[in-house]
DNA sequence: CTGAAAGCGCTTACAG
DNA sequence: CTGAAAGCGCTTACAG
C-alpha cells in the first residue's frame, strides 16, 4: 500500500538506482531525469523508508533516552534540551520513562539494542550489577547525564556536586546561620547522594559548625519527601534556622511545610534548593538555589554522545560544568 | 561486528530458519535444537535486529508523539501516562518537542512517515493548512490528545471544555463574585481558546452577570502570560474579585502577580485554574482548578490509537472524558 | 551519467 | 519437525 522506490522508478521511467541517487542528492544525474524523478515523488507522495535505509546503511539515527521521571521539571528540561540538539543533528529520540522501575530499564536497554540505537543517554545512577553488565555487553556508546554511576568506565556530564554543595552550605553559613538542616538524597547515589552530603559536612566542619545528627535527613528528591523531612525537622526542640535541600523539589516541599506550620520563609527559616529548575522562579518566595546549567547539560550530553558515536576520542573522563549560586528570596541573614 | 542470526545458526549448527523459529517462540522445534539455539544466543549475546524485522513484518511498533512543550507539567504528565501504556503494549515512543516551531512539526511529521510509525499522537491544535494536508496524505492513524483541531475528520480525546469552563465560572459566581476576570487562551484554539471562552461568557450571562471587556484577556497558557495579564487586571480601577485562568500555569502566574502587589489570594482575589496539573498541590495557597483527568487522558489516547492501528472501528467521534472541579484554597466566598 | 545485481538481517511460505 | 529460497525496500559497488 505504501509507495515504494520501485513505484517511483516506474512512474518516472528510470531505474531505482537513479531514484535512489536523486533521493540522496548525489551528483551524476542529468537534470531532466532528476526533474522527472522529483515529479514522480511529488505525485505519488513518496517518502523513503528509513527502516530499509537503516538496514543497508547500518545506521538508524536513533538515540535512546532513559528518564527517571518525566514529570519532574529538572529532567523534562534536560530532555527538552537534548531533543533540541538531537533534532538539529537529525537524530530521533526513543524515550523511556522508568519511574523507579528497574525491570523497565532492563527491558528498554534490550529494546534499545534491538532497535540498534546509536547511543544511549541515562539520567539516573542507580545501576545494579545486571544493568551494568548489560550496558557493557551491548557495546553502544552510553553517557550519563546529570548523574555519575559508580562504574568509572562510563562517561558523565555533571557539575562538581561536592563543591556545589559545599558552596551552597557556605553561603548559608555566611548569612550567619549556626544550625543548618540538611535534606539529602539517597546515599547510594554518588553525585546527588554522597557528594552533596560530603559537601555539606565539610563546609560545616571547615567553618566550625557542629554537625547535629538530628538535623540531617535523607529523602528521594521529590516534593513530598521534602515536606515530610521538614516536618521532622520542625518537630525537634530547636529546629535549624536554615535548611539546605539537595533538590529544588524537596526545597519546595520544605517551604510548603514551613508555611503550613504558620512559619515564614525566609523570616523564620531560610531554605536553599539545588538544581536551578523552573520551579525556583515560580514559587513564592522565589527559591534561592544552587543551579546546575540544565540547558547546557543537555547540550553537552548530546555533544559528547555524538562524538562517541562518530568515533572521535572523547575528552578524558567526565565533562564537569560550572555550578552557580542563584540568590533569590528564600534565604536571608539570620537575625 | 554485531552478531546476526546467521552467526547464531552456525554456532548452534542449525539453519537460520530454526533460529528464527525459536526467537519467535513457534512450536515445531525439537527441544534439543531449541536448547542449542538458546545457548548460542546466550553465548554470543545475540539480540535480533528490530530494523530487519520491521522491514519484513511491515510493522515497526513505533508511535510518534508531538508535544508542544516538554517542560510543561500538563504535557509531561500526559506523556508519561502515554509512555506507560505504550510500554505495556510493546510500543516505543518517538518524541518530538516542537515548542511553537511549526517547521519542526512539519519536519517531524515527515520523519514519522519515513520511520513508518504506526500511529501519531499530537497534543496541540494549531494545525495549519500544510500540516492538515500532510497528515491526511501520510495516511497513518492520528489522534489528538487534550485538544481538538478544526478539522472534524481527526479524532480527539478531550474533556467538554465548554461545559468545564461553564462549571468553573459558575462555581465562582456561586461564591458570590459579581466581577470575574478571565484569562483565556488563543481564540484560534478551538478547545482551550474558543470553548473555554464561551463557557465563561455563557455562565456569566446565564447568571445575570455583566461581561466587562476590561476583565477579559487572552494569554498563551504559560506562567509568565498569566502574570502579565493579571498585572493589567490589577491596573484597572476596580479589579475583579475573582479571576479564572484557563490553565493552571496562568493561574499560578496570576497568583504570583497578586502576591507581588501585596494582595492576598484568596482573601483579596480568588483564583481558579484549569487542568488539574501537579502544580495545583505544590503552590501555596493550593490552587482550586477545573481538573482534566490527565492520566486517564493519556491512557484513553493510547487506547483509541491502538484500536485505530489494529484496524478496529473507533468509537464514533471523539472520546470525551469527565472534568471535575477540585476545590482547594485559592478561591473563597466574596466577603 | 545510468542501470542490473548483490546484499543489509531478518521472516515466511513452500517443500520435504 | 527442519531447511533452502524468496522477499521486505532500500543502497552501493560494478560495469558500461
Amino acid at each position: 500500500m505504501q509507495v515504494k522506490i520501485k513505484d517511483v522508478a516506474k512512474h518516472a521511467g528510470v531505474s531505482v538506482t537513479t531514484v535512489s541517487r536523486v533521493l540522496n542528492g548525489e551528483r551524476y544525474v542529468k537534470d531532466d531525469l532528476k526533474a522527472k524523478v522529483n515529479d514522480a515523488i511529488q505525485e505519488l507522495g513518496y517518502a523513503p523508508s528509513q527502516i530499509a535505509r537503516s538496514l543497508v546503511r547500518n545506521k538508524t539515527n536513533l538515540i535512546g533516552v532513559i528518564v527517571p521521571d518525566l514529570t519532574s521539571s529538572f529532567y523534562s528540561t534536560i530532555l527538552s534540551s537534548i531533543e533540541d540538539m538531537a533534532s538539529a543533528n537529525d537524530y530521533n529520540l526513543l524515550v523511556c520513562n522508568i519511574s523507579e522501575n528497574i525491570d523497565k530499564e532492563l527491558k528498554y536497554l534490550n529494546v534499545f539494542q534491538e532497535m540498534r540505537v546509536e547511543g544511549i543517554i541515562i539520567m539516573h545512577e542507580k545501576i545494579n550489577e545486571e544493568i551494568r553488565h548489560l550496558i557493557h555487553k551491548i557495546n553502544i556508546p552510553v553517557i550519563f547525564s546529570s548523574v555519575k554511576p559508580l562504574d568509572q568506565s562510563f562517561a558523565s556530564v555533571i557539575v562538581d556536586d561536592y563543591q556545589a554543595s559545599y558552596d551552597a552550605t557556605k553561603y548559608l553559613i555566611e548569612l550567619g546561620h549556626e544550625t543548618i538542616g540538611f535534606i539529602g538524597g539517597d546515599l547510594q547515589d554518588i553525585t546527588s547522594g554522597q557528594n552533596r552530603y560530603s559537601g555539606y559536612r565539610n563546609a560545616m566542619a571547615d567553618n566550625g559548625k557542629t554537625l547535629v545528627d538530628e538535623h540531617i535527613r535523607f529523602g528521594d528528591y521529590k516534593v513530598r519527601s521534602g515536606y515530610l523531612h521538614m516536618k521532622e525537622l520542625l518537630s525537634i526542640e530547636r529546629p535549624p534556622t536554615a535548611v539546605f535541600a539537595v533538590s529544588d523539589d524537596m526545597a519546595l516541599g520544605a517551604m510548603n511545610c514551613i508555611r503550613d506550620h504558620q512559619l515564614r520563609v525566609p523570616e523564620d527559616i531560610s531554605v536553599m534548593g539545588f538544581d536551578g529548575s523552573l520551579l525556583t522562579e515560580l514559587v513564592r518566595p522565589t527559591l534561592t538555589s544552587m543551579e546546575q546549567p540544565i540547558q547546557e547539560m543537555g547540550r553537552a550530553t548530546m555533544d559528547v554522545l555524538l562524538k562517541q558515536i562518530s568515533g572521535k576520542k572523547i575528552p578524558t573522563g567526565d565533562v564537569v560544568l560550572e555550578h552557580r549560586l542563584v540568590i533569590r528570596e528564600s534565604c536571608q541573614p539570620r537575625i
